[in-house]
RNA sequence: GCUGGAGUGGUGAAAUGGUAGACACGCCUGCCUUAGGAGCAGGUCCCUUCGGGGGUGGAGGUUCGAGUCCUCUCUCCAGCACCA
């Protein structure tokens, strides 16, 4: 027979009734008594409705806000809608809504809707990014910027959406796309607004290391600062028409390029010179001189070339392309040597100084280049290797050097090459010899060979001198040794061999290897290295070793000489970040007005404030142009004349909607107040935000930006803390039930709406909880089946209440409720809701099992219960004639209880075997007893004969048997 | 390529270094009948001679004991990527 069921309409009616008649979700922020948590989940886009993504966020958020008001914190748990962006003014353009009636009816409906959740949000807080009142501030604070240089204009090369119709900056382009609509992104040279988040680029990373936030995060964000320690270097400009040698810049320079390195010490080996198309000083010897480029059309034809490609074409082409510059050459300060100066689009304009000094010997770009053009590469580092385990150098012992030839001999019959397998030591590389006083490399290595291996016709190759040193510990000499090898190579002419002694061939295995095989082969630390360079006549190493072809630096270690190369030509060290100034203007309507004016000089004047808000036209063109919307306003350039006299004009652009919600945050602690953006006090009552969930999408964005923001304003002594934000959890996603992102496209979106009819709003919140753990981001598709179960969980909670009865609580019901409480307390701190509610549900399997259940313990439960089904929880609390709402009773406090006995694992060897049952405090000896009277354990005890006892009380009993 | 993270049943997932697979979904068997998106009981990692034996991507190692720690390796996911 079917079991009752509740009627979910009737109680998420009256509960959510009874929780606005007592208004129990209001926060009172100036409360002194209870500890302040600010909870803060991202506010949403108000695009129409409520997607079960919504759910996931929201609802979810809220079990965490009831658990910690439970727990008698005063809780900050607000809400509000980031409204200004681009779907309302698509909405606009395609059937001619007004922007703001268009988004002020979808935020009524999505606070309905948000109410249906059962959430417990303080909706006297909520802040509206694109009501006056609230861009009133964000123009304020806009205006601070301005005053202290973080917020300025520039024309720059930046990326415009053709779909979108507007700028973008960089952390919105993904993978050469526009983040919003997927458009491959267009470069454009203008004038925009920007924000200097670069100066903060060191504390924005520095400051990341203390944050609770998983590593993840933490170094998404450090990959997108992208920092990088190196230095500046100058290159002089030599021209081959001398009279303009003569040229000086405004500040009296001659001619000279300034690169950005992150490998100085290998300045002696930079043989050209690469800048970016768009160099700076490229496009100013076009303008200024003529005739400085003898193939000017040709450089100009690059440079043009270059600019109509999109980023991603740029890159979908790895053949390296560019134009050298005829008629001038640049000077290698370590060198004093006259190098070539290309332009080329592997050089970004954007990063560094926008030109690098080209070291194909060390840098596989300018190799790749250096190959293509033909350019000269010359080594100035020798590869170095220390060897590890068995023949690592023993340490504060002095090295031996050695010179050596490392002999590379290839047989063309097989197409193999000779190799040492070490019978003495696990070592297996080439056949090497020390080059005796007197000797030439080459008759030392065909020595050798004939020594070791007997072969006498080998016929020598020459090659590019290659060298690389081993450091290692010669373990028959019993001394550190460092070998400075010379590869000589060798081809087999036939396969003639002589006896080799015996004192040799106990000391070597001659094997044979081909190509392929050696890198495996290899154990030497050099291996590696010598797989890689058998054949190449050139060849490109970018890691350490010892300085060559560097003067006096000849032999150095390249890392501790980097100091002084630089102080040798004059230099400077730099530290670059990858990070770039965060654009922010848009070429759209819907979003915050930039404060700005321009007198008739057309210079550039902040808005008083006392005329803000600076508020949006309404008579305005929304179809699609180029230029921004606000240019068609008639009343908006009407406004400026009026205020600030004939010829002014206004500012069309607007914000990004990034810089709304960079600060929303700290509006909620005042959301109302006419007269500051926040309260001061407010704010170092309630700041940093205690926990921030969101989505991982906003890692490199708006967590990004609003750090920013806040350093900014800490700085301006606006907020009190450095940071915005303690703990950060990022949620994951929900999908389809096919697996498939929900998306329109796909037709798999699921309705919440019609779901919460069905089952109710507590079946769907709490089924979205044990999906998964909601402190690690996950993707889950929807199961309706889930939803179904988790109605029939909570049905089986509501029949229990049939079984209650008045009394105290049972010895077992105490046991379990400890039990449960501890388990739900620390999961829901945890944000683990998936194994909270498997505690719940163990805790009411028990509670079943028993004829009846105290009154006791069944409130109890509706307390655990209450942040996971709020409408249920508060209903059979009515009912059970709890006091007031459930909501503002205490969670349960630590249970302390005594078991009088445990079941522990008892293992052999390791490995499980059985149970027993003891007392929590027994000793080792009845532990052994209980072991030996269980069947399996008991005839195991006496196949061998116990080692030894490992008796973890509470725990295990581990027994370390020998078999006889 | 570089940097992070993760690999456990048919599925979502559990396991402070101490009984691997909790809790669910799905599936199987039986019962029940106000036929319901029902309810109840049992089963569900693999092998098994029913005594047990094996098992957390793979190979080693540390430990009395490893899903968990270390080394190597493979695969997947994410971020960055011609960043000098």
């Amino acid at each position: 027979m079917a079991k009752e069921r509740f009627d979910h309409v009737a109680i998420e009616k009256s509960a959510q009734e009874k929780w606005e008649a007592l208004d129990i979700y209001t926060t009172d922020l100036t409360d002194s008594e209870k500890e302040p948590y600010y909870l803060l989940f991202e506010f949403p886009y108000p695009s129409g409705d409520l997607h079960i993504g919504h759910w996931f966020a929201f609802a979810l958020t809220d079990i965490f806000a009831r658990f910690k008001r439970m727990q008698g914190k005063n809780v900050l748990f607000p809400m509000g809608f980031d409204s200004f962006g681009l779907p309302a003014e698509n909405a606009a353009i395609k059937n001619g809504a007004d922007p703001a009636v268009w988004t002020n009816a979808n935020m009524e409906r999505m606070r309905a809707q948000v109410k249906t959740m059962g959430t417990s949000v303080d909706w006297s807080k909520e802040v509206v990014t694109s009501s006056p009142e609230y861009y009133k501030w964000t123009q304020w604070l806009f205006s601070k910027l301005y005053d202290h240089g973080l917020a300025y204009r520039k024309e720059a090369a930046v990326k415009w959406c053709p779909k979108d119709q507007t700028v973008l900056a960089n952390e919105q382009v993904i993978d050469g796309k526009c983040e919003r609509c997927d458009s491959e992104v267009e470069e454009k040279f203008l004038t925009q607004w920007f924000m200097g988040i670069t100066k903060y680029a060191e504390r924005l990373l520095t400051d990341l290391d203390p944050l609770p936030w998983r590593e993840e995060m933490k170094d998404a964000q450090r990959a997108w600062i992208g920092k990088s320690e190196g230095a500046k270097l100058t290159f002089p400009i030599l021209f081959a028409d001398e009279a303009k040698n003569e040229w000086r810049d405004e500040e009296g320079n001659p001619a000279q390029v300034a690169v950005f390195t992150t490998r100085p010490d290998t300045v002696f080996g930079a043989t050209y010179v690469v800048l970016a198309p768009e160099h700076p000083w490229v496009t100013g010897a076009l303008e200024h001189g003529t005739d400085v480029f003898s193939n000017e059309k040709e450089v100009r034809a690059y440079i043009q070339e270059t600019a109509k490609k999109t980023e991603r074409e740029r890159l979908e082409n790895k053949e390296k392309t560019g134009v050298k510059l005829e008629g001038i050459r640049a000077v290698n300060p370590a060198t004093k040597g006259e190098v070539p100066v290309y332009i080329a689009d592997y050089v970004l304009a954007s990063y560094g100084t926008g030109a690098v000094m080209a070291v194909p010997a060390h840098d596989e770009r300018d190799f790749d280049f250096a190959q293509k053009f033909k350019l000269p590469i010359r080594h100035v580092i020798e590869p170095k290797f220390v060897a590890d385990g068995d023949q690592a150098p023993i340490s504060g012992q002095d090295f031996e050097r050695r010179e050596s030839a490392c002999i590379v001999v290839y047989n063309p019959k097989d197409k193999t090459y000779l190799c040492n397998n070490w019978k003495t030591a696990l070592m297996r590389g080439l056949f090497t010899g020390g080059i005796d006083e007197n000797e030439d490399v080459v008759e030392a290595a065909r020595r050798e060979i004939l020594e070791e291996t007997g072969y006498t016709n080998l016929r020598h190759i020459e090659r590019p001198e290659l060298h690389v040193n081993t450091f290692f510990f010669h373990r028959m000499k019993g001394v550190n040794r460092w070998s400075h090898f010379t590869f000589v190579f060798f081809e087999l002419e036939n396969e003639d061999c002589l006896p080799v002694t015996d004192e040799e061939s106990a000391l070597h295995e001659i094997v044979w290897k081909s190509a392929e095989e050696l890198d495996d082969f290899f154990t030497v630390p050099e291996g590696w290295f010598i797989a890689k360079h058998l054949d190449a006549a050139e060849y490109c190493y970018s890691y350490d070793g010892l300085l060559m072809n560097s003067g006096q630096f000849d032999g150095k270690d390249n890392r501790e000489a980097m100091s002084e190369i630089i102080d040798f030509v004059g230099g400077e060290h730099v530290t670059n970040y990858r990070l770039r100034d965060w654009l922010v203007s848009r070429q759209r309507y819907w979003g915050c007005p930039i404060p700005v004016v321009y007198d008739p000089e057309g210079a550039l004047h902040l808005i008083p404030s006392e005329h803000l808000p600076w508020t949006l036209p309404t008579d305005v063109d929304f179809s699609l142009s180029s230029e921004s919307p606000l240019a068609t306003s008639k009343e908006l350039k009407e406004r400026v004349e009026r205020i600030f006299g004939e010829g002014w004009t206004p500012e069309y652009d607007t914000l990004d909607t990034f810089v709304d919600s960079s600060w929303y945050f700290l509006r909620y602690l005042d959301s109302k107040d006419e007269n500051d953006f926040s309260d001061q006090s407010l704010l170092k009552k309630w700041l940093p935000v205690n926990r921030y969930s969101g989505g991982s999408e906003h890692t490199t964005m708006h967590l990004l930006y609003s750090r920013f923001f806040h350093k900014a304003l800490y700085d301006l002594a606006l907020v009190p803390t450095p940071e915005p934000f303690n703990e950060r959890f990022n949620r994951g996603l929900i999908l389809g039930t096919d697996g498939q992102k929900m998306s329109k496209r796909w037709g798999n979106v699921v309705n919440p709406d019609e779901v919460v009819a069905k089952f109710g709003s507590d079946a769907v919140r709490m089924y979205l909880a044990f999906i998964g753990p909601y402190n690690e981001p996950g993707s889950y598709p929807w199961k309706l089946d889930g939803a179904v179960a988790m109605r029939k969980f909570l049905d089986r909670v509501y029949q229990l209440s049939e079984k209650v009865s008045e009394g105290e609580l049972s010895e077992n019901e105490r046991t379990s409720l400890a039990k449960a409480a501890k388990k739900i307390t620390g999961d829901t701190e945890r944000f683990k809701f998936n194994t909270a509610i498997s505690g719940h549900m163990v805790f009411v399997r028990e509670l079943e099992s028993a004829e009846t259940v105290s009154k006791e313990v069944y409130l109890a439960l509706l307390t655990l219960m209450a942040p996971f089904a709020p409408h249920l929880a508060e209903h059979l609390w009515e009912r059970m004639g709890g006091e007031g709402s459930v909501h503002t009773a205490s969670w349960p406090e630590e249970i302390a209880v005594e078991e009088d006995t445990v079941v522990i694992g008892v293992q052999v060897n390791g490995k499980r075997r059985g149970e027993i049952v003891l007392a929590p405090d027994a000793s080792e000896e009845e532990a052994m007893e209980a072991a030996k009277a269980n069947e399996t354990i008991g005839r195991l005890l006496h196949e061998g004969k116990v080692e030894k006892v490992v008796y973890v009380p509470g725990r295990i009993l581990n027994l370390v048997i020998t078999r006889s």
